[in-house]
RNA sequence: GGGCCCGUAGUCUAGUUGGUUAGGACGUCGCCCUCACGCGGCGAAGGUCGCCGGUUCAAGUCCGGCCGGGCCCA
């Protein structure tokens, strides 16, 4: 059984199960990524060590249209021209290829995955989960069909999601156009989007603008059209914007959707599903909407009804995936009651433990914010099939039961003779397909096990969900409508929250942007641990960190001086057969650095609960070069070199402690550098404490007996008179090994003078002093930087 | 317009419930050439913690206002 094997038959210990996000397989491991996946390993690899039966699954996400785009260019072929399952099948061959690459660059950056639990959404096994929760949400009267307004991608053909509309500010041009009242006159509005214009509805002004209160009620014409409409109030008419009045279209956008509800206005279409003018456009019919915008513009310049043109900046809602701005259509789709969860939502999320804590007003402001229930179907070949079919006569829908799943209904009939209503044989398939979120916002429950495994509970809901600040609104939202409508239960306990990984110009990583750093560079040049320190050590859990190859360098001169650090104590262990049955006499450095070891095994321990890498990263780091390194290590050579001089008590004193202190720095290490932490204690440890690995080692919880305050604070001052005494040397420009004929510390009292006394060996080997003399007077000298009653004078 | 977050040395950033001299990294400037490491070591300089006001014995931290930036939503 491997290292990171999750133990379904182990009922002795608690399970901490990672709700690990599947990722679309892009092909590129990307930076985000990283950041991402080593966030949730640490935090494994640390729940593995505190003694938790891990389950850490992985996953991928294989649906969607990029793949699709990408397949179609790869054979030189469209969808269509193919049957779709075929088409699938080469769908299938793309992902699996980079999925492959994928894989490798987890298994690159040490992720402690149990790959036996790896899944693809394209499997028929787990879309079979995907249309089961269907089938059950339909039951439970979640799902239903309608005509409504929905966002639609042009350039993708489907309908989309609020979640997966974005806004970019862009520039366009307001213009100002006259409309002929009926009775006499005109009317200016302004508009981003003239090619609407025959589909304007009604004409609105504010109900409290006094310039156009005349108007209200009156009939207007419809420049291109024969037809007239009434003027209305709406307060949602910014007097501000343009000339105050504005055209309602169908529809121009989400405030226009509001509009027609409220005055029981008709639609009229008249962009159709290729983002292409239909009839309802009249001469305009087959233009593109660019094309239709130009030449709208063109006419009523030529009529005398454009007034002006003018430049603004403007808000477009655009689609997340290729960035083209959406139209508005109505479309008879498949959508999932959500709203009426949202009091559940807020009450879950205020429950969830999230790290850090305000990330749950992202959450809950994006459920309330939300007017439209989820469109969940998508007019795409490579995804879910919707396990739905038509009766040919009657139109009565014919839902697959659980037993027939897995199954495609642009393949398969129904497994029944007849239709339940009319009787009729005849069927015609849903040809729909389902939203790629609508695989993956069941992953909690079918990493449990979910509906196979009895005791699938046993691991559900999942003990975190880690998630990127962005898909808060589309994974931490969708898990938590989807798990609350089927199983009235929360899918995650927590949220862990990444931050997006910056460039090094402050700008978001984008390659448009010219600043995309591909992490295959950063993990070839430094390795994983390296990286891992950039991600530990970057930034606080959740705030966006800037990529930055002076923090990875930093990471990896870390591992140098840790590595060069354990082959010294490797050396001077050397005649050390066992740590166990050693006869030693603890020094006041020893059990000073052992104090200071416990202290940051409790900081440590205390960050990690938190999910605060950074503290834990720099807390440890901090210790292993500055405190161990510098100081333990500099200060402890002269006795391991000098056994003669000392005592071998004091020696195995020294070895004891170092012993102790690298294994401890290993450990609390583990979870962050798994790789040098693991080389170190199986060349130096892993034959004396007998675990397989470092990883599988526990976790140290802090010793109470070498928590010795008072050792702490003498240690602290010998290290003070230390520094000190370099600081002289530094500023009389000596080199640092010139040594001190007689070195005199005046302590001011008679206590500190034994502290001092008590630590003299070691200013001694450290400072190269050949004689010292320690007393309790007060003189002038060099002032103890701390300890302003402290002074020394040397004599070189 | 609403919500959330942020503003800390030249640069990037840490700072849990208010409590010693605001921590770290990069960069800069001296010095060392010490037998784990020069991918080192020892030191130094550099901060009115955006601005104004308030609460408090005590504010980077809490409250209010202002200025500036980011994200999400209208």
């Amino acid at each position: 059984m491997g290292t990171y094997h999750f133990d379904w038959n182990d009922k002795t210990r608690q399970t901490f199960s990672v709700d690990t996000p599947p990722p679309y397989p892009s092909g590129e491991f990307h930076m985000g990524l990283v950041l991402n996946w080593t966030y949730f390993d640490i935090l494994a690899r640390y729940k593995r060590m505190r003694g938790y039966n891990v389950y850490f699954p992985q996953g991928w996400d294989c649906h969607g249209l990029p793949t699709e785009v990408e397949t179609e260019k790869e054979h030189g072929i469209k969808k269509t021209d193919v049957p779709p399952d075929k088409f699938r099948e080469l769908c299938e061959e793309l992902v699996d290829k980079y999925i492959k690459v994928m894989k490798k660059a987890i298994i690159r950056l040490g992720c402690s995955i149990d790959w036996t639990t790896e899944y693809k959404t394209m499997d028929p096994n787990y879309w079979r989960r995907t249309q089961l929760s269907f089938v059950l949400l339909y039951k439970k009267g979640f799902i239903y069909r309608g005509t409504h307004p929905i966002n639609w991608c042009p350039r993708c053909e489907t309908a989309i999601a609020d979640a997966e509309v974005e806004h970019e500010t862009r520039t366009t041009q307001l213009h100002y156009i006259k409309f002929r009242l009926e009775d006499s006159g005109f009317l200016t509005i302004a508009t981003t989007r003239p090619e609407l214009i025959p589909a304007c509805v009604t004409v609105a002004v504010n109900p409290h603008d006094e310039r156009y209160k005349q108007y209200v009620g009156k009939k207007i014409h419809v420049p291109t059209t024969d037809r007239t409409v009434e003027i209305v109030t709406d307060d949602l008419v910014d007097p501000e914007f343009g000339t105050g009045v504005v055209m309602i279209c169908t529809y121009g956008d989400k405030a226009d959707v509001k509009s027609v509800l409220k005055h029981k206005l008709p639609v009229i279409m008249c962009i159709d599903e290729k983002g292409k003018m239909n009839q309802n456009a009249g001469k305009y019919t087959g233009m593109t909407t660019d094309e239709a915008k130009k030449s709208i513009i063109e006419n009523l310049k030529d009529e005398g009804l454009l007034e002006k043109t003018e430049t603004i900046s403007q808000e477009v809602s655009v689609c997340w995936r290729c960035h083209t701005p959406i139209e508005i259509l109505e479309r008879e789709q498949w959508f999932m009651k959500t709203r009426i969860l949202t009091d559940q939502v807020e009450k879950n999320a205020l429950q969830i433990k999230w790290y850090p804590d305000y990330m749950k007003h992202r959450l809950i402001d994006w459920a309330k914010s939300l007017d439209w229930d989820w469109v969940i179907s998508r007019q795409r070949v490579f995804a879910t099939p919707i396990p739905i079919w038509y009766c040919k006569k009657c139109n009565e829908v014919i839902l697959a039961e659980p037993n027939w799943l897995p199954i495609d209904p642009r393949i398969e009939n129904p497994k029944t003779d007849k239709c339940p209503k009319c009787g009729s044989t005849g069927f015609k398939p849903e040809r729909d397909v389902l939203d790629t979120w609508f695989d993956s916002s069941i992953s909690c429950a079918v990493h449990a096990g979910w509906p196979d495994k009895k005791d699938w509970r046993r691991l559900f809901p999942a003990d975190v969900h880690p998630s990127g600040v962005d898909i808060i609104r589309t994974w931490a939202y969708y898990l938590m409508v989807r798990h609350l409508a089927l199983f009235k239960e929360k899918p995650y306990k927590s949220c862990l929250i990444n931050g997006m990984v910056l460039g090094t110009d402050g700008r978001s990583m984008h390659k448009s942007f010219g600043n995309y750093i591909a992490s295959q560079d950063v993990l070839l040049k430094h390795g994983a641990d390296a990286t891992r320190q950039w991600v530990a050590g970057g930034g606080a859990t959740g705030s966006d960190i800037p990529f930055r190859w002076q923090d990875v360098e930093y990471g990896w001169r870390f591992l140098i001086k840790l590595w060069n650090a354990s082959r010294f104590v490797s050396n001077q262990l050397k005649d050390l057969e066992s740590d166990e049955n050693v006869e030693y006499t603890l020094q006041l450095l020893d059990k000073w650095v052992l104090c200071k070891a416990e202290k940051l095994t409790k900081n440590v321990t205390d960050a990690l609960e938190r999910c605060q890498f950074n503290i834990a990263m720099e807390e440890v780091r901090n210790f292993v070069w500055h405190v161990f390194c510098d100081r333990y290590l500099e200060a402890v050579k002269d006795r391991l070199y000098k056994p003669e001089h000392y005592g071998e008590k004091k020696r195995k004193a020294a070895q004891h402690t170092l012993y102790t202190v690298l294994y401890r720095v290993l450990q609390l290490l583990a979870p962050i550098t798994p790789h040098i932490t693991e080389e170190v204690y199986q060349t130096m440890y892993a034959e004396d404490k007998g675990y397989r690995s470092i990883h599988l080692s526990p976790w140290p919880t802090p010793d109470k007996a070498r928590l010795d305050e008072e050792a702490e604070k003498h240690g602290d001052l010998i290290m003070a008179i230390i520094t000190e005494v370099r600081r002289e040397k530094a500023e009389k420009r000596m080199p640092l090994n010139t040594q001190i004929k007689k070195l005199r510390v005046y302590t001011g009292n008679r206590e500190t003078a034994l502290i001092v006394n008590n630590g003299k060996e070691d200013i001694i080997g450290t400072c190269k002093v050949t004689e010292i003399k320690v007393l309790p007077e007060k003189e002038e000298g060099k002032e103890i930087q701390g300890y302003p009653n402290v002074r020394f004078v040397a004599e070189y």
